[in-house]
DNA sequence: AATGAATGAGACTTCATTCAT
DNA sequence: GATGAATGAAGTCTCATTCAT
């Protein structure tokens, strides 16, 4: 990669993180292309050199957000399978504990509502649904042996999902209580197989 | 109730079913006070003599959506004790078949990210969610006999929402497979105790 | 008309009055609407109540500028036949005596540039020019009974707009001397029959 | 001229070439710079090495564009005087043939439009009319011995440019039956003496 | 109660121009 | 000579809100 480019590309950065910030804050349509700019210490005129608009702010912010949410979930493909159910319960218990995921979630929250009403969005974290999906999916099926593994990982995600989104709303949650009946639920869904 | 405050309350219900319709398609800030008007066939100006900005419509309708949740589970209180758990796996069934609230969780989904930002969003939700907590609390505590409510209430509450999620997530999931699992997780939520 | 559509039609008047002068001192992408809403003493949103956008403003303002004209050719349909071509000759002396054309000259000129690359535009103009042509043609041919009135009056409307066009790049020009000429032209055009 | 100068010709040329064609189709105030240095195959920044200002990008085009017009007139001199009524024909029939001028008027016009409000360009403009203008009545005077050379100079560009005008605006103009109409203008313009 | 004309701030975006490299 | 990053003003348009009727 040439100097050029990447001083661009943090210069792209530098336009994701302030956007981040502001949409954070604000709300995608809430926030003004000059709270951005001034944020990303740039002028307005020169954030349309990298972004032809801010929709593609936006979707570029989307893409960002929705590969680093891939990416954790990948970490856990290099695990052996014995520790794989830990680790989730690991990282449910990052979620409670706000370690990891209060900015995010909040980010998440609005990039879900706006998928609703633009097609393109949807399409983007769509594709990276599907990715992270399959990716889980795959473990479940060959790293733990066990059947219907889509459906497992359907309600896996919505307990993940569900869980970041109560954190929110509920600020005096019982944090440390919820860790062993989570981890009850984990182990209905990883360990025992499914009689239907 | 006199036939004056009756029609006011037809009239500013009018509104806010323009408003809910307006917000799902275009979320909070997208949708100009012209589209609601045009919709809730009443002129702009007029809307402002039911309310007192654009605030005060989404603070209102916030309001009446969390209580029809509210309702819904308050439903569940009248039922049997040995009723209670088929009821939940009854309303899951609903929620992945989208019979009841693919709109509303599309317009959940705005006021969640809402309220991330509104102080005052955020404390009407907050009012109802406490409410609907301490109602699931006391039904699991006493209708069941079971310890750990809170936590059990907590995690319920994380599935449920989290499935609603999941649902406008991923259009190809496979909705009759996801019932058997999804019951067995309420089995681990509602039946078994929990030795921590 | 009610009193309301009467007022409408005002306001939208004087909005295309304003439009027109500033269009001729600064063209129609130089003037910005702040300028047009000045000079119409309206609110640069309120403009927008009565017409969609800019490009609305300018086709209204072409088709009224191109009616005007069209009236004015429609005026020669009730004359006599024998006053036909004096009265063609009186036009070119207001004309080079720009009594009655130089700021709608100017404005013509703007709007063909326009309608070069505005399809909506150039639509337009083509429908009144096509109107024009017809009449014209017609009393060429059924008044004066000549052969090739098309062909004639596509040279009457070149010579008219020709002229006008050299009396704003000629201020210096010598409007008396040329009226006689101009009328040789008109016996060619209009009196003698072609044998080609 | 050194290597570097026309070197430097070249380049300019190059822009100029770049802009006529950009302004054509957006019009002066339409076409950017971005549009122009990408066409011209040059950085933007580049350009204002050859040119102080989009401004003067605009009077050195017009400049250019009169210049052409004005050596064609100048062609005319080496003609015998016999021949000369009869090469004007010829031009008025590259024209209704839009040989050599559907580009060109395009251009004229936007060029005309923007004399009516910029005063520099209008000097440009008047000063090339003012050399055509002597050009042609010296010919009409001296060559065919006819008295009213200004006159029957300023008729004879009325319908040459009111002849370009219309072939922009009324594209099914029946082109073959106009020139011997046209022709008899021409003899009435060159041939006879006016007696007033 | 009801209308919609009216406002002006602020939204996103484009532009001509400059400057460090 | 040549680039394209950078600026900030100005462009068109939309918005929530008010007010005379």
């Amino acid at each position: 990669m040439t100097g050029a480019e990447k001083r661009r590309e943090a210069r792209c950065d530098q336009v994701l993180d302030a956007a981040s910030a502001c949409f954070v804050a604000h709300g995608f349509h809430g926030a003004g292309m000059a709270k951005i700019a001034k944020r990303a210490k740039m002028s307005v005129g020169h954030i349309y050199h990298y972004f032809e608009s801010k929709e593609a702010i936006i979707a570029a912010l989307v893409d960002r957000e929705s590969e680093l949410v891939a990416e954790r979930f990948a970490e856990l493909e290099s695990l052996p399978s014995d520790e794989l159910a830990a680790a989730m319960v690991n990282r449910a218990e990052d979620i409670v504990a706000t370690k990891s995921d209060a900015f995010q979630s909040a980010l998440n929250l609005e990039i879900q509502a706006e998928a609703q009403r633009n097609p393109q969005i949807a399409a983007i974290i769509q594709s990276h649904d599907t990715h992270v999906r399959s990716l889980l999916s795959n473990m479940i099926s060959n790293k733990l042996g066990l059947t219907d593994a889509d459906t497992r990982t359907e309600l896996l995600m919505s307990l993940f999902g569900g869980l970041a989104s109560r954190v929110l709303r509920n600020p005096s949650l019982q944090r440390d209580e919820l860790i062993p009946l989570f981890k009850e639920l984990m182990q209905t869904l990883l360990h025992e197989p499914v009689n239907s």
